[in-house]
RNA sequence: AGCUGAUUAGCUCAGCGGAAGAGCGUCUGUCUUACAAACAGAAAGUCGAAGGUUCGAAUCCUUCAUCGGCUACCA
């Protein structure tokens, strides 16, 4: 067979995807068993204008790993997958790219085109995310893909919000609101983020109080704002200020009368302990505003420049031009006292970074109450949704939770959902699923819809069920939509909802997590999902968090051409789950070399593999024999006595019999052992979602115990030239054993494994779960190993372990006395006839890789003094005659070194039993433990020290 | 300001009550018939500091230090 000398990732990730993708694997339906459980888990869907980043390489590999794995199980398994119309980003890309191609705004071209234009664009750029999705090997349904804008996502839309405004839960309301000056758009709380400014200045303002020479100084940050001052406000407690209270301010520059009041809200201690307020532009403001019912002044126009109420000088000029201009005036006036350097952070738009200005506007809102209190309820009543790590995520979306505002969803941008309200001339307002139904209510057709649309995160929260088919789409039954109470849910509903997990970052567990809990326990009377996975931020070499500014980001594309996807994966799977860490490249290199360890390892047995077949009883005998015993029993049906048991007891290992699948060697029952182990603990770990772990396990079986020493301890069998059942037996084992591999290693590195296990003799559908029996080979289909507990040897691995220590200890007295490769030495070892029994099995492996010629097992080994020895467990002793080539002086430190490590974990124990309390108090099995321990340590030290004696 | 997380070998990180691990790097050998992207061997850490709980602490508690994250406020 002619395979390649290195693994090349590329030929592998250009073959299968497709591959997998036209055969059906993805979809749920290739699971032909109705019985099979469901698994589901919905893809936090990426901005269809975006591009793959590490975040999302990283998300996807433990979800794809999840659902592979769970696949392989046996369970019905969907993996949706979709994109998310992203209202803002998309719109301001799309505005960019029509100013420089047409050199025209959206307001130019108009609403409607303006929105065909973002199709168009959708349409050409929008497939990128999910070009790269395949790359990445995700096993998700493309079948079943969506766009939060899909029409039957749209009519979930409506759905819940025409619903909520019903029950009051939606409202329209004038607020101080998140103002975005360059998008002209309300924002959210969430959508708002806090940075320092560069130069942040505290301005002290001089205001004259009416009828007196007297003035108060104001302190603020944002001068212009005094053109719409209200009110000053002062602690009512502050003695400073008290005698003012009731009094008035003459404003100056717009020459306006306002009161000076007393708020609790003031604080003594800040600035000047008087406040300024501007009730339209400021929340607090606005609070206080409510409270002492002053007029609301409104001096901004949406693009943050002054409008008509500020007066001629000021009209038009941008908010930070008219702040100026205010300083400047108050100087001029002699009122500006001083001007402080302050450190202030300001809420930035967090598309556009530019500074958010607070100002009062009318806007959709919902109200979170009662779906806030359900979701709390549900954490609180059944610990619902799980969180991985639960600390401190648990707490932090809980406590956010408790805090909840009412949520701002209206945006005055045309890509998205736009809100399903209608105006008549008049301006009354009707909510309706439809145009039609609205102007029903009305009795008018003649309406106007609301321009503005949702947050995108409106639709988003209905992600994991809308997705699913809410609207009746997949169902052929009656429409949710309906409005009818009794309607029923979809198939895909009922099957696959509530998901298993979500697999998310933490910056979006209140944008989207908190919101899909609350939406599903509303509209579908369930949880979205039963566990959230929050993972860590991948971090740049320097541990600096990556962004477009900074220019430090990688972009996972490069990786995967460099060394591959699934060393990738098995990067990204590997970090421990949660925390953060540290982008290195030398990481990947090294599970690139992993994966081409893994195609070597494949490649030796290849080519070894005239005579073998992949068959699971070479490793576990006994499963045949109960098989063909199960089998005859069937056939003789009727009832069975004892005698027919007995009969069957010898007749079945005969069937099984005719080769030498029973004669396991120590080395063979060890590895099955050790398989057995690792298949155990990675389903262990993954159940825990503790993918390191699971990594970590893999990659050491594989490489340490399988590659290290199996394929070593078996190599001449399986290359021995003349073919014989015994070779052939050889040879099915240990492909047998690279095949479980293999299997165990897909969900991490699905392309390489589906590569190799094609190669593998008589592989075929056989070997996958039985829900998959009708579907064409592939490994992705294979049963997962669950391990089993029965194939678990410690007798073997105990004796492995002594052949493994011999061999160890002899290479180590090798390179300490510089003892050339090429030189053929003697061992001399005593040892109990157990020992003895264990070392002599293994004579040939053990010859060949100590390099020597010559294995001597005594009770008592009468070694010549020029000898280099170690002691060994079970009290067993090596010694090397080294004749000419000893350095005795040498040997004597060697050995020194030896004991004296001994003597320093002796004492430290003999202490530990002296101790009283320890041996009356910790476990029996661990005194004894340690008692055995020392026994063994004062033997080899007596050992050591006769052979210290010896030299000296 | 509040709440959180981190601090373990030169680097990146596991381990989270029974006594120190990995990968990379370093040093020494080696083309030993799958793999030099490899093989064999070695060196390297009073587990941030100080107290406490415990028979026993890297692991639990308290305080401190340094670095992150989140939330809120900021006239």
């Amino acid at each position: 067979m002619e395979i390649a000398k290195a693994y090349n990732p590329k030929e592998a990730e250009e073959n299968h995807y497709r591959i997998w993708e036209e055969r059906g694997y993805f979809a749920p339906e290739i699971n032909e068993n109705d019985a099979s459980k469901p698994y589901s888990i919905v893809i936090p869907p990426p901005n269809v204008t975006g591009n793959l980043h590490m975040g999302h390489a990283l998300q996807h590999t433990l979800m794809d790993t999840l659902v592979r794995w769970k696949r392989m199980q046996g369970y019905k398994t969907l993996f949706i997958v979709g994109t998310d119309h992203a209202g803002i980003s998309t719109q301001l890309m799309v505005t960019r790219q029509l100013k420089k191609d047409e050199h025209k705004s959206p307001t130019d071209i108009g609403r409607e085109a303006f929105i065909e234009k973002v199709w168009a664009w959708k349409e050409k750029y929008g497939g990128e995310i999910t070009r790269q999705i395949r790359r990445e090997g995700l096993s998700v349904d493309w079948s079943r893909e969506r766009f939060t804008m899909d029409e039957n996502l749209s009519r979930a839309v409506r759905e819940v919000f025409v619903r909520l405004y019903e029950e009051g839960n939606i409202y329209r309301g004038n607020r101080i609101v998140n103002w975005c000056p360059r998008d002209k758009t309300v924002l959210s709380d969430l959508e708002v983020k806090e940075e320092k400014a560069k130069d942040g200045k505290l301005y002290y303002l001089q205001y004259p109080v009416k009828n007196s020479d007297e003035k108060i100084t104001v302190a603020t940050t944002r001068p212009e704002t005094m053109l719409g001052d209200t009110a000053v406000a002062v602690n009512p407690e502050d003695e400073r200020y008290r005698a003012f209270i009731g009094r008035t301010i003459e404003l100056p520059l717009v020459n306006r009368e306002i009161p000076i009041i007393a708020d609790e809200y003031v604080e003594s201690e800040f600035g000047t302990g008087a406040v300024k307020i501007t009730p339209a532009h400021d929340p607090n403001d606005y609070e206080i505003g409510q409270r002492h019912d002053l007029p609301q002044i409104n001096v901004m126009n949406k693009d943050a420049t002054m409008n008509e109420n500020t007066g001629k000088e000021f009209e038009g000029l941008d908010r930070y031009d008219a702040r100026q201009l205010v300083v400047e005036k108050f100087e001029e006036l002699g009122l500006l006292e001083k001007i402080d350097d302050y450190d202030v952070t300001l809420p930035h738009c967090e598309r556009c970074n530019t500074v958010i200005e607070p100002l009062l506007s009318e806007q959709w809102f919902v109200k979170m109450d009662d779906m806030r209190d359900s979701a709390l309820d549900l954490m609180r009543r059944e610990k619902s949704p799980r969180f991985f790590p639960e600390v401190p995520y648990e707490k932090v979306y809980t406590t956010w939770l408790e805090n909840l505002k009412d949520w701002t969803i209206s945006r005055q941008l045309w890509w998205g959902h736009q809100i399903p309200a209608w105006y008549d001339a008049s301006g009354n307002v009707f909510v309706a699923r439809t145009k039609e139904a609205a102007a029903e209510q009305a009795g008018t057709s003649d309406l106007i819809q609301d321009a503005d649309v949702l947050d995108t995160w409106f639709s988003s929260a209905l992600w994991s069920f809308s997705t699913l088919g809410w609207t009746g789409e997949n169902s052929g039954q009656r429409s949710a939509v309906s409005g009818q109470k009794d309607s029923k849910p979809s198939t895909d509903l009922e099957t696959f909802h509530p998901t298993d997990v979500l697999v998310t970052g933490r910056d979006i567990i209140f944008l989207w997590v908190s919101r899909m809990v609350m939406t599903a326990l509303k509209f579908v009377g369930e949880k979205p999902f039963s566990d959230v996975i929050i993972h860590g931020t991948v971090l740049d070499k320097n541990g600096q968090r990556m962004s477009k500014m900074k220019l430090n980001g990688i972009d996972p594309l490069d990786v995967f051409e460099k060394f591959g996807v699934d060393a990738t994966r098995m990067t990204l799977a590997g970090s421990s789950t949660g925390a953060d860490f540290a982008w290195r490249d030398e990481k990947v290199e090294s599970f690139r070399n992993f994966a081409n360890k893994i195609w070597n390892a494949t490649r030796f047995c290849l080519l070894n593999s005239e005579g073998a077949q992949v068959d699971y009883f070479y490793i576990n005998p006994k499963a045949e024999v109960a098989e063909i015993k199960n089998l005859i029993r069937d056939e003789l049906i009727d009832d069975i006595d004892e005698e027919d048991e007995e009969f069957l007891d010898k007749v079945a290992p005969e069937f099984a019999g005719d080769n030498p699948k029973e004669n396991l060697s120590i080395a063979d029952r060890w590895i099955i052992s050790r398989l057995s182990k690792t298949a155990l603990s990675v389903n262990r770990a993954l159940d825990a979602y503790q993918f390191h772990e699971a990594v970590q396990l893999l990659y050491h079986f594989f490489w340490d115990d399988f590659c290290d020493w199996y394929i070593e301890f078996v190599k001449d069998e399986i290359t021995a030239e003349e073919p014989s059942n015994r070779r052939d037996a050889a040879r099915s084992r240990i492909i047998t054993i690279l095949e479980q591999a293999l299997r165990l290693l897909h969900p991490f590195m699905p392309f390489l494994t589906e590569e190799l296990w094609q190669k593998l003799p008589a592989v075929s559908s056989d070997l996958h779960n039985p829900a998959y029996k009708s579907a064409e080979q592939t490994i992705m289909l294979a049963d997962f190993p669950r391990g089993d507990a029965a194939l678990i040897d410690e007798k073997a691995e105990a004796e492995m372990q002594a052949v493994i220590e011999l061999i160890s200890k002899t290479r180590n007295i090798r390179a300490e006395m510089n003892i050339k490769p090429s030189d053929k030495i003697s061992l001399l070892v005593s040892a109990g006839e157990t020992l003895q029994k264990v070392f002599a099995a293994n004579e040939a492996q053990i010859l060949k890789l100590a390099r020597a010629n010559e294995l001597n097992l005594s009770e008592k080994a009468d070694a010549p003094k020029a000898s280099a020895r170690a002691v060994l467990a079970g009290g067993a002793e090596l010694a090397i005659p080294l004749e000419g080539l000893i350095d005795f002086q040498k040997e004597i430190e060697r050995l020194e070194n030896q004991l004296s490590k001994l003597e320093i974990e002796g004492e430290r124990l003999q202490k530990q039993l002296a101790n009283q309390n320890f041996v009356e108090r910790a476990p029996a099995e661990k005194v004894q433990e340690i008692r055995d321990r020392v026994a063994e340590i004062t033997q080899q030290s007596a050992t050591l020290r006769q052979n210290l004696d010896a030299l000296r």
